[in-house]
DNA sequence: TAAAATGTACAACGAGGATTGTATACTCCC
DNA sequence: GGGAGTATACAATCCTCGTTGTACATTTTA
């Protein structure tokens, strides 16, 4: 494990702040924006480095906070974390539904309007680019989280994209476009065929049991595209 | 983050071993077997917890072993993780090789068989039940091991599997059972579609950007299943 | 402008945990 | 049966980090 600069004196990562007295770069405003830097440090520190790893002090730091500020928003490193999911796939949620509708409330070219879907599916996102890391940080950590924030998050972000993303197949399958017996796994093979390029390996999900299933379907697709 | 029950005094999980004196369960033999007994305890031990979470004092204990141990056999913990993670994606890896063998070495009904296979691919592995939840943690960890032990991983394991099912596939293909154009791409969008049930979410991976490629490939796999 | 909120620096506490040294106990081979 | 190699228990070291208390500064608000 490359051991990682200390934070908290000399920030590591673009370098560009050093040394810096917390009160040169305090953000204006009251309450809500600290609370808002706050998360934002915390999401760049947790994907960066995960829950362990992330330290309060390094957290108040890429936020231009004290500690004790942190401790007077959330209770404990805990709920902070679970709350920075929460505030990024609230996020890029809202970014997916806008592409979903964007290309999907009008087609035109099957093919050519799927094929810009797709690319924008996958396009970076640099305002929140930290996000995909943090989902991996959030399923390492899954058995240390608690349910119901893991539901939580699942409801405001994945479930809540694929949902959208199905109901768009199926309006689709409705007007003629498309043949969808299950909008709810074509949704599903979507966005896995789409970011394969993206996805190095397998990954679990212990939420979902309709294994069976969702082979078929996925062999009956795969096939129906390699064997012609 | 639900408290984790301290081990080392009484072990967690199935609660089989409690204040059990490590003379006791020690393993019989020499030097093979206590490093083998250290990376599964590590495996275990670094599968539910995470790299950081998993303490030696815990690892010593699943292993049966006692902590000087595992530093006369491991030169520290980084090292260790490094080769429990080869360690276990060797193992798994040969568990895959052994199916792509088996239900593709000959092909009688294109369907049937793959169904086979598919079913195969996602049955769960007892023996190996730790590795899904190993592999998370290195995704999650990515950022802090070294480059060289990620490649070395990614070689061993799904790298190798991946090319064993490309070869598959492309003999297939020559028989006439298939068209496939890309065959990488292909044993890719198969392991995808199939383990669907598996991925709840999505998971990112920076060592390949023929991205735009694979998003035009997994369109038209899409397209071809799901637009008849 | 002054009280009330809120934020900050600083220091302290306490727990957990990696790593190492050491003296003792086993095991295996000759 | 005894020595070499290995393992064990135990304890000590040293460090990191979450969390809290406190006195002082800043900002907001009325």
């Amino acid at each position: 494990m490359a051991s990682v600069a200390k934070e908290g004196q000399s920030d590591d990562a673009s370098g560009e702040v050093r040394f810096v007295r917390q009160y040169d770069k305090r953000p204006q405003g009251g309450l809500a924006e600290k609370r808002a830097a706050i998360l934002e440090g915390g999401l760049k520190a947790f994907a960066q480095h995960g829950y362990t790893r992330a330290t309060i002090d390094s957290i108040a730091f890429r936020s231009g906070v004290s500690t004790r500020t942190i401790y007077n928003h959330f209770c404990d490193k805990e709920h902070l974390f679970q709350e920075v999911i929460q505030f990024s796939a609230e996020r890029v949620a809202q970014a997916y539904l806008a592409i979903i509708d964007r290309y999907l409330r009008k087609v035109t070219d099957l093919e050519d309007d799927f094929l810009d879907l797709g690319r924008a599916w996958v396009e970076p996102m640099p305002e929140y680019a930290d996000h995909d890391a943090l989902v991996r940080q959030i399923l390492a950590e899954a058995a240390h989280i608690p349910v119901a924030a893991i539901r939580a998050w699942q409801e405001a972000g994945p479930l809540r994209v694929r949902r959208a993303l199905a109901a768009a197949l199926r309006r689709l399958a409705e007007l003629g476009w498309l043949h969808v017996d299950d909008p709810e796994s074509a949704a599903l093979h979507f966005t896995l065929l789409v970011s394969a390029g993206q996805h190095p390996h397998r990954q679990i999900a212990p939420l979902e049991n309709r294994t069976i299933d969702l082979v078929a379907a996925g062999i009956r697709a795969f096939l129906y595209g390699y064997a012609r």
